[in-house]
DNA sequence: CTGAAAGCGCTAACAT
DNA sequence: ATGTTAGCGCTTTCAG
């Protein structure tokens, strides 16, 4: 795994180290034929500054590091979509590290890209972390750090958010003009600040108008199916169903929808079902799904956005940039004449 | 960003910096006091040997690289965990970089991995691509690199496989045995290796049980929805349609579905559909999904074991592991009674 | 325009 | 057990 290395180059062509480095910079104190025939042969060698090298003498890398705390829907690959979109055309390279939902690992991660001299980092925090401390000590020394999503708004950074109480509202609301009397909301955990939000949302839309404690509830089922499914057979099994449910995310919905199903509970027509953070199958299913599309390709390109003035120095506040979604309406949720 | 170096340390200990890095080091010539002295003090004034120093004069890292595609379904995100889930056990911290199926972007960040001193790569390959010889160039060199999926059976390298050919043939035959007469294939694009190997399942198991010419059809729709779907309603308004679809992946299965649905042909009673590649949701939908399962999480932590073994040269020649998947037979493909 | 030399932060002989 | 020193591959003054 030798390589060669400028020394290489400058000894075959009998010129200095710093006449190869300068053909390589685009240095403007070299003579163009020099630098050609520099980068001809080098060429030729195959020869490529290392980057780790420069590394240890420069201040920029253009590689960008990304965090993210899980895969598993359609989420955080379109916001890295979003992400890349915009820092690839800018000449960064991105690497993203995965934290498997663990504020440990995510601080490791973290650790481990600044080590690696990223110029600058977009975190999608874990859960409510603890910790974040480490953070706000490189944001101090200067370090570009912009969040995205699950991260408090009062906490001092640069950070890109949805609002979740606000369509977590919408969706509720959207409910009770349908005319359902009794609405449960399957929710996530309350460890989860984001999926606390929604359920926030759906609780303020049913004060506003004017529904008893008898008329609604909160079954904390997690974002899994399986919790969902069996919580949503003991509702049935306890006679204890709703006219309508709010659902933490799509997944929720669709296990919910197939858990009544099976029981010969028909949605929209006996029960409505509304979803959250909107994947792909939303449309082909059957009943198609009604839920809150979020922003995800434009969190990203905003995050990275941001971070390019961060990094640029052109904004030194904490900036907080919240994007707007959409209830996407579909056949889950609408309720039949009677 | 000024950080503190090693120097800065020993200035403050009155020692070398040698005494310093053989503390970090665990190094057997220290003495215990000086070593626990050292390391206090070190983490008072907050140091961290520089992993970027560090891997100028070291050859291990303990990073390893990851490049996938995409990740627009579930499949390279639980690979990736199955990879994490050995590796980062291992003491390796994995980085993952996305190509957007284009070869271009690939070979770049192949290239920013290796040049970042990763001590291996995994990589998932975009399309069946053409320029393969700088990866093989780096092989021969000794560089540690494992290839997981979309990548031809004969290339001479380590690489951890599915058998698309034959799922795609169980998958067929499975709708022939229900004893469906005419059957079409909506294909995937014929440039991706993989799911031409799962037409050639598809047309090996019609010629095994005697199909003519006029009783199946392949119909390269692609991967994507919407193209499925435009093709599909051409079939319908052509009166071309099959008793059965055998489709490249879930996604292009649930937008059948959808399709016939809004046509008043239900699945499985009119027409039966199996996907491929199956997704969570499959046992979510209405109908359940009939569908070939991948070992996704399996693969992963297949490559990274073979890679682990590459690194420790514990294996020269080149490996080919083939994982199986399995048939998972739901209702979507149930023939009603006749 | 080009070369020599210092230094980035660290490790690894080589001394002592 | 500890210190000294020579690199690792590159950039960047500083001379000329």
């Amino acid at each position: 795994m030798k390589s060669v290395t400028i020394k290489d180059v400058a000894k075959r062509l009998n010129v200095s180290i710093s006449s190869v480095s300068r053909a390589f910079n685009n240095s403007y104190d070299i003579k163009k034929e020099t630098r050609e025939r520099i980068l001809r042969t080098a060429q030729e060698m195959g020869y490529y500054p290392n980057p780790i090298a420069q590394k240890l003498t420069q201040k920029k890398t253009f590689n960008i590091g990304v965090v993210v705390p899980e895969f598993i829907n359609e989420y955080y690959s379109e916001v890295i979509r979003g992400i890349q979109d915009i820092l690839t055309s800018l000449g960064y390279q991105v690497l993203i590290m995965q934290s498997d939902n663990k504020h440990e690992r995510e601080l490791k991660n973290v650790k481990t890209l600044i080590h690696n001299m990223m110029d600058g980092l977009i975190i999608c925090p874990s859960v409510k972390s603890k910790n974040m401390d480490y953070y706000l000590d490189e944001i101090n020394k200067g370090y570009p750090i912009v969040f995205l999503n699950r991260i408090e708004q009062s906490f001092p950074a640069n950070k890109v958010l949805f609002n979740n109480t606000k369509w977590g509202f919408f969706a509720t609301e959207h409910l009770i003009y349908q005319g359902y009397k009794k609405i449960y909301h399957l929710s996530g955990s309350n460890d989860l600040g984001i999926t606390k939000d929604r359920t926030q949302g759906f609780i303020k839309a049913l004060a506003k108008h004017g529904f008893s404690k008898d008329d609604y509830k909160v079954i904390e089922t997690g974002i899994l199916p399986e919790n969902a499914m069996a919580r949503v057979q003991e509702l049935i099994d306890n006679k204890d169903l709703p006219e309508a449910f709010m659902c933490v995310n799509d997944l929720v919905a669709l296990s919910t929808i197939s858990v009544l199903r099976q029981n010969q509970i028909e949605v929209p027509n006996d029960i409505g079902v509304v979803g959250f953070t909107e994947t792909k199958i939303a449309d082909l299913v059957s009943p198609k799904l009604s839920s809150v599309k979020q922003p995800t390709y434009e969190m990203g390109k905003s995050a990275a956005e941001m971070l390019m003035k961060v990094i640029k120095k052109e904004t030194m506040s904490s900036n907080t940039i919240i994007l707007n979604g959409s209830l996407n309406i579909r056949e889950s949720s609408i309720r039949a004449n009677q």
